[in-house]
DNA sequence: CGGCAACTTGAAATAATTCAAAAGTAGTGG
DNA sequence: CCACTACTTTTGAATTATTTCAAGTTGCCG
């Protein structure tokens, strides 16, 4: 670490691996140096899960962790009696895994086909130790995550089916497209979810689902041009409809 | 910072503020050496706070934070029409507040007279720039902030109200004392919120809280020995309820 | 002891579920 | 390209859990 001049130019070469990566700059790694960068570099593995792939189980030892590269990953729970319900929807640049505890008390699956970039525990270990800004980075993720919780903890508790519906929508609307946050209008896009994750995931039933998509669509706000592709007709609507 | 010996010895003088609290070893500053806990302690106010009273508001400045020395703040959600849901409890030796984030997304509430250690905003990030040992301990307690938010969005939109009812004794029970989580029976305790509260909590009404508190009374797995105290009669029959 | 707030109880209304069946969609192979 | 199957989604009707509304009862604090 003498010569500065030649230490930039050595810095400078990013790995291969990352250089057009989607959580380069927007996940976990924006905060390391190259030099940190290349040492996580030459210890992942990108992983291809498909749509419906169990990515962590239920009880499952946190030996990996893993960034979010595509796709769409959900966190669920499940009751002995087999109730269901998904705590967590994830996205890339999303960080995957509970750091600092021995076992998972949730299961991770793909909601579509998905990609990670995975590493082992001992490796995000030594870079925490290593780099304060990592745990900060993960520290925020960690926060942001629990802001989303409990939005969705008020939509549980005191929401009706329909308003649940309206707010789903907003919630996939702004994470496929973090433009989207504005009241632009006309806006499409393909539901990364089935009616049975849908329902899943606000405490309904899957019927409930179609009955609250049939209502909207039947007062304008949205259409649908197939199945699973929602055209928001009218988002000012929708955002009334979602009563936040 | 010379002489080792009388470094030492200036170093154990704990301040007198800290020396019998309730956080100093469980709460945040179990992680801060002696050094850090004088220019903490010298920059705290403890507050006290009657039931009810309002700790934190929606869209307020972050500008202060504080550990629960004693007490239960509930952290609530509130709609444009005026339906509440509380999306979190908090126990001493709880860390408060929302760290790097400009405004409070929710309100805190004392559930109980409370008493809290403050400390402005500046403080936490001199601490934390000097310590990641400090972020690291918020870091875990979001963490558990997290999976426990998440168990009530399980139980908010996949259990019935007796299971929720049940759910909740036994959290309490738990974070009231820690040493209860065994299945020791014939435990008793006070409740920290009113009917009205619990319903609030759990997503439904004062009506359905009473009405599913008089079923497992009536099923032998409690008894009240006044409205607001509970006696657990037995332990697993109230975890079977709780179908957790 | 009085008065107000908290809690309980009952009966009617309602939102969502359950069950059943029909309609739509996608993928496969002849 | 169509037929076939499997799966997803929609729709309808009956059932159920919870809410709502209204009235009582209890408990607590001054």
């Amino acid at each position: 670490m003498a010569d500065g001049e030649r230490l930039d130019i050595h810095n400078s070469k990013i790995p291969l691996v990352c250089q057009s990566c989607e959580a380069r700059h927007r996940g976990v790694c924006g905060v390391l140096n190259t030099e940190q960068l290349i040492f996580l570099s030459e210890r992942t593995s990108k992983i291809d899960y498909k749509n419906k792939d169990e990515m962590i189980s239920y009880n499952q030892d946190n030996s990996h962790y893993g960034n979010i590269l595509s796709g769409v990953v959900k966190l669920t729970k499940l009751m002995v009696d087999g109730r269901q319900q998904i705590v967590g929807l994830q996205f890339a640049p999303d960080f995957l895994g509970r750091p600092f505890k021995a076992k998972s008390t949730l299961f991770a699956e793909a909601a579509t086909d998905v990609r990670i970039c995975s590493f082992p525990r001992s490796v995000l270990e030594h870079l925490i130790k290593e780099s304060p800004a990592l745990e900060h980075r993960l520290h925020e993720q960690t926060l942001d995550e629990l802001d989303e919780a409990r939005d969705w903890l008020l939509a549980l508790g005191r929401k009706d089916a329909y308003e649940k519906v309206a707010s789903f929508l907003l919630l996939i609307a702004s994470n496929l497209d973090p433009e989207h946050s504005g009241p632009s209008n006309n806006y499409s896009f393909k539901l990364p979810l089935k009616r049975f994750d849908i329902a899943d995931f606000l405490g309904i039933r899957t019927e409930t689902v179609s009955r609250q998509i049939h209502k909207l669509k039947k007062s304008g706000i949205i259409d649908l041009a197939s199945n699973q592709e929602i055209v928001i007709l009218n988002t000012s609507a929708l955002q009334e409809a979602s009563a936040s």
